[in-house]
DNA sequence: AATAGCAGTATACTTAAGTATAGTCGAATC
DNA sequence: GATTCGACTATACTTAAGTATACTGCTATT
């Protein structure tokens, strides 16, 4: 039925288009990621914390998730000295720009459920 | 370090948003969904083109896909009974809208790749 | 009549993702 | 000195996601 308006754009898509794309996909699929990026915009807090923050997750989890997104420079983890020594998880920049994707999602999510409901 | 700049931003965020972000999330996640929805961009086809784009998808996958994608309200399928009938793939314009947010994650993605490479 | 193309389905299997439960280690509090 | 807290780790397990290989039913071509 309908064309795509602008396939000029849609054939402009090389590697480096698809790799970001993936990068992206990477930080914020599997069921833990997106719960613990919400947890942090809402400030710098402690593993207990973000434990308590988020329902039904196991230590196992949120220790291997962290590390995933630390390691993919989305998360950082400081450690104050102090006795006893304490342990802080933040966003980087780059984990708080998400939330620009994060945005895109909800326009989409909510104009796709009126024209799935009310289609044309 | 940095604090969150607009946190009334971030405690704006009711159900419907996470359902938003959820829905997106369903409709892009997994190995071959984001391959199908790039191919199905480029105009409609049929499963023999979209299995020979998509290089090593098994067509039971791509069956699968398919119709996970069509019962989303992303994918159209259409049979023209010709003969021998035809069956072609589409996407609506939900699916299309799609790119929006895949632009959101192309720009996250390399501006993301510049910060990880050189942080401030 | 035999072979090939299209649009898949069926069955069995492997790998990846997530869960459950318990335990560690060094302070710190009772 | 025994128990608790914080920040995890270890081991074993289950469930979900993806793969491999073969097959079906229909039409069309040789």
């Amino acid at each position: 039925m309908s064309e795509v308006k602008d396939i000029s754009t849609v054939k402009a898509c090389p590697k480096q288009f698809v790799l970001a794309i993936n990068d992206t996909l990477n930080v914020l699929s599997g069921k833990w990621k997106l719960p613990i990026i919400a947890s942090l915009l809402y400030g710098k807090s402690r593993f207990k914390d973000i434990q308590e923050n988020i329902e039904k997750i196991t230590p196992r989890m949120l220790s291997k998730e962290l590390k995933d997104l630390e390691m993919n420079g989305v998360v950082k983890r400081t450690v104050y000295d102090s006795t006893p020594i304490l342990i802080e998880y933040s966003l980087t920049k780059s984990g708080e720009a998400i939330l620009k994707v994060l945005d895109a999602m909800v326009d989409w999510g909510i104009d796709h459920r009126k024209n799935t409901l009310n289609p044309k």
